[in-house]
DNA sequence: TTGTAGGCGTTATCAT
DNA sequence: ATGATAACGCCTACAA
């Protein structure tokens, strides 16, 4: 038979109440109390009811994951953050996976309709989807952003990309590149405009000029890289350089580079964003911008549980980024 | 005011328990009678009190992935087709994050202790962790296993890898390799073993002798294939092909091969095992064996429930693997 | 500082 | 086939 608050009660000798104010640290109860308490918790091997707990307290103690990003390495970076805060703070995490489609807004009706949680974790880029927000809005539930577009009235944590990638076009003029492509991310992401934005202020602080034949569009992943290298890399006049707007795009410039006998870096520097583990798998190794990710997983979730606790705290945070200089950038070669 | 069943029961004018028949699938109801129910439960838009159910059902609806495998590719497929599996039988899936020392036994009755899931979700290596299954057994909570060492007694999926491999072995041999070395998995792996078994036979099968000094050690990890690629390089009269464990060491020994001046596959033929990702996204990509990671993931998930609903069901399944050729393999150079 | 009573919203039991 | 009532195990409010 499974042992109760009320098991406990009688045999420390005390109330079921004083049980509860010692198991949720609750103030009011005198240390020699809190002992014998605790000591039949430990004998009797109490585990309180998760269900019961959640009922009477009128919440779940759990947040939900819902996400529909693509990349996988980032995904399960920022996913152990998460976890990380969650167990620290006896919350639970539950993933939800949110589809593409119209029916998404079900996926989130279904998540509360079957377990709700106390709170929503969103990353991109359902942190700008409207139908999504507005759900959650209009439910009531707090929820919190890693890198939203919309920073707002929002809390989670955002980085400053535009400024990292300034310092990272900083780095590529410094070398003598002035030929210098880009390839952007998926337009629903906040990060597809604030990367965009630090390339042309790049150019612009150099004094280059901007040549729009030099920007293509991407999506974020390695098959759009591979398109976005073939396009940038047929023009009359090529460039010398290719910042990819994250990691796995650059991986594909550096794939179709090599494809067509180019060498990186000596033919061509190549460069990403986000500092995933692919960026040192690959070969060259790649220059890129490092984001603590799962530190953002962690903090965004502490300032959702912050606000799950009070409707007053949560804030949007900011994190450090660092340039990370590897093989795949050096000084163009005279042709 | 949150709308409960009772209200339902009136607004359909039959008693608590109908609506509950109705909402769970029940037999013993006539037809007439579940209409009313429904069309009350969705005027009223009546959402079931996750925990009030779990609390009177005596199970939580959800089961816990249990995860300390480094692979983030592996990880993310894996636990998609978990949570698929999940959402399809109205099921959550949470994470549980397991840590490597003493204490991973903390870990899992802390999972109990603030969540009670209906069952567990076991990834290698704790598929294999004495300490972690007894406890689980000691519980009594059903867990299902991916790809355990000892599939005696448990439930899950797993793939015959040692045939797998004996395949790919057949290809090189055909190709004309005779001198091909190994990089083996993390020893509490049951794909360690499995891999090594498929490598020393595949050998075997052509007429080759097996030369320990082909074989090193690694651990799954990108680090470790790069240090068994040297190790493996170093030798007086080095292999023509090298088939490592896993994908991420293939990477490794691509990445030193490339480094010391070797070209893949003309110089050095490789191929690794799992076919994530990174297979594709090398330069040259990877000749492997694909695994249905996702699909084992779902499998392995839909046995568990079936345990959940009665402690006779659930099976071992068997799922198919594929030889993936790439670039990375092609006959070995006259030297 | 400690204890008592009642309710949280569902499912299970046992009648009818 | 349907319904009344009692669990389920804990927490909140209020009383002492």
């Amino acid at each position: 038979m499974r042992i109760r608050i009320e098991d406990v009660a009688a045999a420390a000798g005390v109330s079921m109440k004083t049980v509860s104010r010692v198991l949720n640290n609750e103030p009011n109860v005198r240390e020699e109390m809190r002992e014998r308490v605790m000591q039949a918790v430990t004998e009797l091997q109490y585990k309180p009811n998760p269900s019961a707990r959640s009922l009477a307290g009128q919440r779940s103690y759990s947040v939900a994951l819902a996400y529909n990003n693509p990349s996988r390495n980032y995904m399960m970076e920022v996913q152990n953050g998460m976890l990380e805060a969650c167990h620290a703070s006896n919350y639970n995490l539950f993933l939800a996976a949110v589809s593409l489609g119209r029916e998404r807004v079900a996926d989130i009706q279904g998540l509360f309709r079957n377990f709700g949680p106390d709170g929503v974790l969103l990353i991109p880029p359902l942190t700008d989807d409207k139908l999504i927000i507005d759900e959650l809005e209009k439910m009531g539930v707090p929820f919190a952003c890693i890198a939203p577009k919309n920073a707002a009235g929002r809390i989670g944590v955002a980085m400053d990309e535009t400024t990292a990638v300034l310092e990272l076009m900083a780095k590529l003029v410094e070398l003598g590149h002035t030929r210098i492509g880009h390839i952007k991310g998926a337009a629903a992401h906040g990060a597809c405009r604030w990367r965009f934005d630090g390339y042309r202020k790049g150019l612009q602080n150099a004094g280059i000029e901007f040549d729009p034949e030099l920007v293509v569009q991407g999506a974020f992943s390695f098959e759009s890289g591979c398109a976005g290298a073939q396009e940038l890399l047929d023009l009359r006049k090529p460039p010398t350089a290719i910042f990819a707007a994250n990691d796995d795009m650059a991986a594909g410039v550096i794939r179709v580079a090599r494809e067509r006998g180019l060498n990186v870096p000596g033919d061509l520097s190549v460069c990403g964003f986000d500092d995933t583990p692919i960026s040192r798998h690959i070969y060259p190794s790649l220059t890129t911008i490092r984001q603590p990710t799962s530190e953002m997983g962690r903090l965004a979730t502490l300032e959702l549980l912050a606000r799950i606790k009070s409707p007053e705290a949560g804030r949007m945070l900011r994190v450090d980024h660092a340039l990370v200089m590897r093989e795949s950038t050096q000084a163009p070669s005279r042709r």
